[in-house]
DNA sequence: ACTGGCACTCTGTCGCCGGGAGTGCCAGGC
DNA sequence: GCCTGGCACTCCCGGCGACAGAGTGCCAGT
């Protein structure tokens, strides 16, 4: 059975007053806030049905009616317009950005302006290194046998490792180290180094391959390997706005989840490109989230996508504003990254 | 009135058995389950006297008794033992620390152990850069206008700044200004730097002044006026522990605190030497706090001190067993940045 | 196809009551 | 003088029943 405009209409009604008062929303109530043109009755009719076809369900009997995950999943996907953000929105984004200094600072600033904007809980990916190239190599010598490894990419990221070497090297020695690294690996994709790597050991005399060897291993690890995502979390105070009555009674289980780097990651670093993802409740793939909705999207430098950001909220939240926020706040991302 | 003994007996007992079962402890149970040696009257006269004085209180006439703020800190300044790590606890600590890779990791490791092990809010400050000594400072042309400054600490610390240049300067011009200002300014600690970046300047040739006014002047800025200190957070999802019945019904209040930084790090950053600081409730300085403690100290490389460490939680807190963990925590990072 | 009316069901709240835990006080004993 | 047993009192907490309110489903009528 397929459904006419009104029944979506409807729905569209019920999602609203639903994210907007917290409360199971009854026919008569609806008929008053919204101008539906038709009896508390007939709009009766259209929940039962709605009700059948699983978008929205009933807390108990004689309760109104709550709109289950499917029925936000239709909102989002057919009915919801995209809200434009207001000029003092738009404002607030570029003053909040404006100001920053390094790439520590764009993260740190635009992961509490989302969490700002949109009153819930906001996360934000450094740019992949995967992602990146290889601005500069630089290597400091922190005695004889150790070295400092510090790898600038484009993206303004810098990383940097301890380097034990096998036996002392001069001053000298460093430099060309140095030198050959940046040569062959400078403007490179990080993805791409592998192989030069190895040829950089491969090419090297033989009285100082052990030491290039030895760095090139470290180089690997840092580059490629342990290519460690990192991210920034804030505004996990608004998971407790509402009470406790998102979230089932505890917040518990979503704390957890936040901990876990790994699970933000895969929730906030799928990167397709210009694409915002809605993730809703039970679509979730973490049993600790199914009482929680994600919105993510990529962001980067004009059209290429280095890093993931968004929001996670109940699944009661205002779609279309968080949805208009999160991609807003990626562009203007990307713009600043595209200035560097 | 002095309190005499017993009293104080009844007063770790009443802690104890507080902290372990979060209900408010009678008289009866009291005797029962610690060798007091007298009668539940006896040890309700006892309270009487404890309440009066302001150690204990009840909820409401005809409940336990619930120790106050100034019962734990009695219980923490005269009546705990400290309580020795379990050899099971140092492998952990040790087990947990050995693989850092880097600076990053070894926070991140140190953050995540703490809330492990105390089972609460673990908060960990990076090594202060205002402790720190330049170790060696980088510059990378970016362009022929722009050059991205980094700073790489004695503590491990990097920090990086992108400098605009007046005018263009070419590579040679760089490493020139690269040469110079790492002659003057590494080893020194960064306190000691201002006048050192003002001589830079003045003894440069006129020809180059510009430039090298303003690397000097980002220079400042990097390495005093905003000598940021960042911190690292973990285990906020121990907070749900025990109910909400801690935290006066809403963690709102500790989580919001939790966000801001600057609170966090006076909490744990006031760095008297090799002293463990406990900050019990009401003691707390910040209103949203108040129903918390805060246990923290100082860590470093041999008896010098570049960050703070701690964990904060419940008042109703296991004192003796968290001070234990968080001092051997502390010391155990020490030790391991000395290795650098 | 929509509407008004009506009976029904369920929730949330309030007041009430009794059990239980714990206290404060008092008189008596060592 | 300090400790103890006894006792009356207070208060919380859980269960129970009543009740008002909200919302529904259904049916007959337009």
């Amino acid at each position: 059975m397929s459904l006419d405009d009104r029944k979506l209409e409807v729905l569209r009604a019920i999602v609203e007053d639903y994210v907007e008062t917290q409360e199971p929303v009854g026919s008569k109530a609806l008929v008053e806030r919204h101008q539906l043109g038709v009896s508390p009755a007939t709009v009766r009719n259209d929940m039962a049905v709605l009700e059948e076809e699983g978008y929205i369900r009933q807390p108990h009997t004689s309760a109104g009616r709550v709109p289950t995950d499917a029925g936000y999943r239709l909102f989002v996907d057919r009915l919801s317009k995209v809200k434009p953000l207001s000029p003092a929105e738009r404002r607030a984004i570029e003053r909040f950005l404006i100001g920053a200094v390094d790439l520590d600072d764009v993260v740190h600033r635009t992961v509490r302006l989302l969490a700002q904007l949109t009153r819930q809980v906001a996360v934000v990916q450094y740019p992949s290194l995967a992602r990146s190239s290889v601005r500069h190599l630089e290597l400091v010598p922190i005695s004889t046998t150790r070295i400092m490894l510090v790898m600038i990419a484009d993206t303004g990221r810098v990383e940097q490792r301890l380097v034990e070497l096998p036996g002392p090297a001069t001053a000298d020695d460093v430099m060309e180290l140095r030198r050959k690294v940046n040569e062959k690996l400078a403007g490179q994709r990080l993805s791409d180094t592998p192989p030069l790597v190895q040829s950089l050991v491969d090419e090297c005399p033989p009285g100082r391959r052990g030491t290039m060897a030895c760095l090139a291993s470290v180089l690997l690890e840092t580059l490629v390997e342990r290519s460690e995502e990192r991210l920034m979390l804030a505004g996990t105070a608004n998971l407790t706005r509402g009470g406790v009555l998102d979230f089932q009674g505890t917040l518990r289980p979503v704390l957890e989840a936040l901990e876990e780097e790994v699970i933000l990651l895969k929730l906030i670093g799928d990167l397709e490109p210009s694409k915002t993802r809605v993730r809703i409740g039970d679509e979730n793939e973490f049993d600790n989230l199914r009482s929680t909705s994600v919105v993510s999207t990529g962001y980067g430098p004009g059209a290429t996508i280095v890093g993931g950001l968004g929001v996670l909220g109940p699944t009661r939240m205002d779609y279309p504003g968080t949805i208009a926020t999160v991609r807003a706040v990626a562009r203007y991302v990307g713009d600043l990254l595209a200035q560097n």
